[in-house]
RNA sequence: GGGGCGGUGGCGGAACGGGUAGACGCCGGGGACUUAAAAUCCUCUGUCCGCAAGGACGUGCGGGUUCGAAUCCCGCCCGCCCCA
């Protein structure tokens, strides 16, 4: 009997002796071709869970296979080890954040080495060591002296009653409320730190030279939200100039009222003592709010008044300004015109407050509408609409008309001619016109809207009350969908362009507005800088000094690390610790050597994480000794052969993150002269994301979280990894099978076998093969390693392990024929151990090693298929009747066309379906099918 | 509301640029070995009709293009993600 499977004995004496052997120690070697293969760094929460096994093990099998094919494979890890969790176990477990941490990371490096990857802990970085973050905070430096690094005032979230700001994930509840004592927090402006990301908004929406999955491209493409249009000065009337930015030049006649943001600083000046009461309270409650909740379209419209009107400059009227929470003052300028007529929440805020509604852009199709009650008419309209080819339906009491713009005129003619003295007849939609007896009124410009009320409540007094033309018109369901557009179209009412085509107007009016110096074209990102302060201990902190004599000082490059206290108190005020650490607080200015404070945020751990795959280079390079501006972060040497990523692989939700700020920075780095590329990682693909057994998100306080250590101890690393690749496909995963794992595990189980356990003695005598049993075998093994490698290069993993099942499969039945111990044999049994190497490292290795292969099956060159071999004698012909499956014939793969169609005619069943029919035509696929149509 | 991705057996998933739908595995049925169980091995397994040969249906729904559509086109429905 042969020894059976074990894993729990082979797995961890390999791990011990390749360790011991260095066997994965990347070493820079010009004679070979590199290959950096990065997967995201883990942050040590404590225990590795079953994700951070999906994303990591396939990318390992990835990296073991391009190894094999010749390439000098560099696949580092490490932690991004700064982070609130830290923090918070200080405050709540007075465990010390870096005690918690490093602790957290013995467990978790101990866990990772249980995977059997082939990382090169030589080049492990953690970033909450001041080897790592003293380069960090270089970074910070080198931004600060581009000009990539300033300090302005921004709102962040602030607890009233704790007297302190909050980090974002502190504010909870729908009402925004402190996590602490319950009290609604208010947005306060603070000097926070920030990176300059707008620098390289429009690089960054270049993807050309990097082959990433296309969502990540639309995504980062949406995120940077790059929009075409003009700021324009509008002024108030006291002559403060203000600046929007509209995409929509060509409604600037529509525009009847401008909005800014709460925040506005223009707001404290122009408020009228009347409104301030009211203003204030607004501000307030806006303060409160989310974005996201001030940006929805489903609330309900707030804003008010502040008292001041602004002239709009293209056409001198006087417009009301007022602030509402759905301009932001991060978008554009913090202020806009309102074109109500033209844009869908300045519609329903003008509809709402009784701000006039005038349509500037004729809409495309050209439709009109009017409703008339019978009451407004004299008898005869119907008939006379009838005759004059106008359709209408009689609806609630009246005609309702939809005409076209052609039929426009000849309706205003018969309304004219039907209208009654107490009424009126409105067209609306296109050729927007007020029909009275006596006289027509178009309806063009806010003169035209007071004059069209006035006469309207002249004849019926029930519209007094309405405040705006367009108040009056929604009481009309008819009109509903023909009141507002935002569609490009013919200029009307305005002013000198009236009746410039839609598809020149933007550029026309833009061109216009430059001429006259009141705008100019200009372009907006939705984009941000970057916030880097945090208010927190566990971060690097940000190298600044405060000097009151000189200002904002950095601290000298030499100087670094700025380093953490270790011995600061944590309190659960929701300040930083580093604020009342009077030994770090204090400090002498670099400059006149005067009293000085430190700046006591950290930085954003997205900071630490965005130079990384530099960091592994040459982890805490030049730890010890002083640096200064000119030296570079990494080992260039080491940089000069391993750079740039050629294969990063992670989540997709860091997106609009950490893989914009990681493109930034290196875009930063090649403006410093530190690297000679543009973007940091070549190929990204992406993994999905395992869901627990009843598809619901694995959570500790669900209970519902798979341990991959339990499976280690259960199935053993093989098995586990090669689950994760066969289970789903990688870059979608999906719920968790319990049952599923065991069907890798008993496939590993049956390789064994087939490698180790002598045949049945039934089998004994050795016949002579035949050439034919030979040759299947060769091309089985052969076609194995084009459908392997040719997986492996795609990242599907799942049918890596399915052809590799297959042949298998196909071995246990060559078993028991004589094929068994010829070459053709030994090559299969050495290209299954080799395909599976990447795989399944430990029992390929134990295999290997087993049939006296040379140690290590790791350093063995990836198997390469003959073409030749690939190549099918036999074939399956599918013979179809009118693209119907009727029969199968086996015939040589080199048949010709005519022996094809002969040996296709003489099927029985496919006789039995043409039988009596003509034959229409044959259609052949060489290789494939006999299409045989009749009819 | 806009954009993206997806929808294939009981389940995870295969299917080269239109050409055998359901590879591989799980679950399930039957059998062998065993005193028995586990393990292992063999075998069946899309649905329906049929003793069988075979036939009909079948890749979210409805159309279209084609000798032939999971695959291409048009219009819907549903799910997830991103943006609003």
């Amino acid at each position: 009997m042969t020894e059976p499977y074990k894993p729990q004995e082979i797995e961890p004496k390999w791990q011990k002796k390749w360790e011991e052997d260095k066997l994965y120690r990347a070493v820079v070697d010009p004679e070979r071709p590199k290959h950096y293969a990065l997967t995201m760094f883990p942050y040590p929460s404590g225990d590795l869970h079953i994700g951070h096994w999906y994303a990591m093990a396939p990318s390992d099998v990835r990296a073991r296979y391009m190894r094999m094919r010749g390439y000098n494979v560099l696949f580092p890890m490490g932690f991004d080890a700064f982070g609130l969790p830290a923090e918070n176990a200080a405050i709540q477990r007075g465990i010390h954040p870096f005690k918690w941490t490093m602790s957290n990371i013995e467990r978790m490096r101990r866990q990772l080495k249980s995977m059997g990857a082939m990382f090169d802990w030589e080049r492990e970085a953690i970033s909450c060591l001041p080897g790592y973050y003293r380069w960090t905070q270089w970074f910070f430096l080198k931004l600060y002296d581009m000009g990539l690094a300033y300090r302005k005032k921004a709102p962040v979230d602030f607890c009233p009653k704790c007297n302190t700001t909050l980090a974002r994930e502190q504010v909870w509840g729908e009402d925004r409320h402190c996590e602490r004592c319950g009290t609604p927090v208010i947005k306060k402006e603070l000097e926070q730190w920030f990176f300059r990301t707008t620098a390289y908004a429009e690089e960054l929406l270049d993807f050309s030279k990097i082959d990433w999955p296309e969502r990540v491209v639309t995504m980062q493409t949406n995120w940077i939200g790059r929009s075409e249009g003009a700021n324009v000065t509008f002024r108030s009337e006291q002559g403060d100039p203000i600046v929007v930015f509209t995409t929509r030049p060509d409604t600037l006649w529509g525009a009847t009222f401008m909005v800014l943001a709460p925040e506005h600083p223009l707001v404290e000046k122009l408020t009228t003592p009347e409104h301030r009461e009211e203003v204030e309270a607004y501000q307030y409650q806006a303060a409160r709010q989310s974005e996201i909740e001030r940006l929805s379209t489903e609330k309900e419209k707030t804003g008010v008044f502040i008292g001041a009107y602004a002239v709009n400059p293209v056409n001198d009227e006087r417009i009301p300004i007022w602030i509402a929470d759905y301009v932001m003052m991060t978008y554009g300028t913090g202020a806009i015109m309102a074109v109500p007529a033209h844009d869908e929440r300045d519609f329903e805020f003008a509809l709402k407050f009784g701000l006039p509604i005038i349509p500037v852009i004729e809409r495309p199709d050209g439709v009109a509408k009017s409703f008339v009650p019978e009451e407004a008419v004299a008898e005869g309209f119907a008939q006379a609409l009838t005759e004059a080819g106008i359709s209408f339906e009689e609806q609630d009491g009246g005609f309702a008309v939809t005409l076209q713009k052609d039929q426009i005129d000849r309706y205003v003619a018969l309304a004219k001619e039907h209208v009654r003295p107490n009424s009126w007849i409105e067209v609306v939609g296109t050729g927007w016109t007020f029909v009275f007896d006596d006289g027509v009124v178009p309806f063009d410009g806010v003169e035209a809207e007071q004059e069209i009320l006035t006469r309207c409540r002249e004849r019926r007094p029930e519209v007094v009350e309405k405040r705006t033309v367009m108040e009056m018109l929604w009481d009309v369901p008819f009109y509903r969908d023909v009141l507002f557009h935002a569609e490009y179209g013919t200029m009307i009412n305005s002013g000198p362009f009236t009746g410039t085509p839609g598809d020149e107007a933007v550029k026309r009016v833009t061109e216009w507005l430059e001429e006259k110096g009141i705008g100019e074209f200009a372009v907006n990102y939705r984009l941000r800088d970057w916030l880097v302060s945090r208010q927190r201990y566990w971060g690097a902190p940000i190298p600044i000094i405060y000097c009151d004599r000189c200002g904002t000082v950095p601290v000298p490059y030499e100087d670094l690390p700025v380093l953490l206290p270790e011995d600061a108190e944590f309190l659960p005020t929701g300040e930083s610790p580093l604020k009342y650490h009077e030994g770090f607080l204090h400090t002498t200015c670099p400059k006149c050597g005067g009293p000085a404070t430190r700046e006591t945020d950290t930085m954003d751990t997205f900071v630490c994480s965005s130079w990384y795959q530099y960091a592994y280079l040459s982890p805490y390079y030049k730890e010890g000794e002083p640096v200064g501006p000119d030296d570079t972060p990494f080992d260039p040497e080491e940089g000069k052969y391993w750079l740039p990523v050629d294969v990063y692989t992670g989540g997709v939700e860091h997106a609009t993150m950490h893989l914009i700020y990681t493109r930034f920075f290196t875009k930063a780095m090649r403006d410093m002269g530190l690297v000679d590329f543009d973007e940091p990682m070549i190929k990204l693909r992406n993994q999905g994301v395992i869901l627990a057994e009843d598809g619901a998100k694995m959570s500790k306080s669900k209970g519902n979280v798979i341990a991959p250590d339990d499976l280690v101890e259960r199935y053993g690393t093989d098995t586990v990894r090669g689950y994760l690749m066969f289970g789903w496909r990688w870059e979608l995963g999906g719920p968790w099978d319990p049952h599923g794992i065991e069907g890798v595990h008993r496939w590993l189980n049956r390789v064994w076998n087939l490698v180790l356990e002598p045949r049945g003695s039934a089998n004994q005598q050795a016949d002579e093969p035949t050439e034919k049993e030979v040759a299947a075998l060769r091309r089985a093994t052969h076609k194995t390693i084009k459908r392997v490698t040719d997986d492996m290069e795609e990242f599907a993993f799942n049918t890596v392990i399915a052809a590799l099942m297959e042949f298998t499969n196909t071995l246990q039945k060559a078993k028991e024929t004589p094929v068994y111990g010829t070459e053709a044999w030994e090559e299969a049994i050495e290209t299954l151990l080799l395909l599976l190497a990447p795989c399944c490292p430990h029992i390929a290795e134990e295999l290997w090693v087993r049939t006296g292969r040379p140690y290590s099956i790791h350093q063995q060159r990836w198997p390469e298929y003959n073409p030749d071999l690939v190549v099918e004698e036999m074939i399956t012909l599918v013979v179809q009747v009118n693209g119907k499956v009727r029969a199968r014939v086996e015939v040589p793969a080199d048949i010709t066309e005519e022996a094809a169609r002969e040996a296709a005619l003489a099927e029985p069943n496919v006789q039995r379906h043409i039988a009596g029919k003509e034959i229409r035509k044959i259609v052949y696929v060489p290789g494939r099918l006999v299409n045989i149509v009749v009819g």
